[in-house]
DNA sequence: GTCTATAAAGCGATAGAC
DNA sequence: GTCTATCGCTTTATAGAC
């Protein structure tokens, strides 16, 4: 039979949406096998080391969006209000604009962190981080530059989850507006 | 033997505590069974419809504990910044300043949202509720009431998620200072 | 590279003795 | 009310044919 992937790299999105709905525990490989169409053999040709390397990948594959479509422009837009708008507009698109959570954020909160502990921590770090630099470019002095970062990063993973709870993607995208505004005062 | 529980009720919260670090897929009747000291069949006993029922138990445990101790003092505090003081205070008493997460909002993000939808929908639902409240009351108007009380629901849950990922609980104590202070402009 | 068959362990849930 | 034994099923993972 044709093979329907010629590599892994086509694989992960599939396998993240799977893990953002079901979490890490609750994704089964069956599940896995029937959404991506390959069977548990196929699986475990792209991904030796099973689930654990799924999720490493997937991880991998979000840090590396954001890299591209997020931190870089944070840091190399000359204009820093110029990242800053970008980086919103890529969230909203990444998050298709309130009806995605964040896979990071899901395996934050239980015990799947300690397994992927070093990504999910290098993922929210990079974000404040590139996002506080913007904001020191602007103006944004002493503590406040920081302060802000984290509170933006924050508020993002807060109302993906309050959007969830309501089944209402607006509270989503309005929160995001509200949290942009907090970026824009000198 | 004598019987160590003389109501489910003292079992509730030690449920809680094994399903914030499983999540509710995650958590298995094994785990449960360790950790309560209580057979599977004592367990059936006092939850006849399994797993669902104590999750249902759990939700039910937290949403009591914050109408007593949140929304009740946020409606009926004649003071209404005292009311919201009193919140943060007892939000970070209930997260372990940073150190527990939201079982409602880990709920919230996978497909276990969907057994629980209705516990979820309304603790956060109840919370926005009685802080807008509270804040119309303290002179906040027009959308302004509202929009504050989701930015700081929001902002408490992306905080808890935040504060995790960095493996940091003082994340989420400043963070819940910063929230506070956009509750007490006039 | 893909499949099926299967192993070994764990799952939620039930039965029935005490 | 508590326990142990067990059911039937699903889980992750492996083996081996093609």
């Amino acid at each position: 039979m044709a093979r329907k992937y010629s590599e892994r790299g086509e694989i992960v999105p599939v396998l993240a949406e799977i893990f953002r709905e079901h979490g890490f525990s609750g994704a089964s490989l069956s599940e896995i096998s029937k959404r991506t169409g390959l069977g548990k053999g196929s699986l475990y040709h792209f991904f030796p080391g099973g689930k654990d390397e799924m999720g490493q990948a997937v991880l991998d594959d979000v840090a590396n969006w954001f890299e591209l479509n997020v931190f870089r422009p944070l840091r190399e837009s000359e204009d820093p209000a110029a990242g800053i708008d970008h980086m919103f507009k890529a969230t909203a698109r990444f998050f298709h604009s309130g009806r995605r959570i964040c896979l990071v954020g899901s395996f934050a909160l239980d015990e799947t962190r300690d397994r992927f502990a070093q990504a999910i921590h290098g993922y929210f770090a990079a974000w404040v981080v590139a996002l506080e630099a913007a904001l020191r470019r602007k103006g944004f002095e002493g503590t406040r530059a920081r302060e802000t970062a984290e509170d933006v990063v924050a508020g993002i993973q807060g109302a993906l989850v309050f959007a969830r709870s309501q089944d209402d993607p607006r509270l989503f995208t309005r929160a995001l507006r509200r949290l942009q505004r907090q970026t824009e005062a000198a």
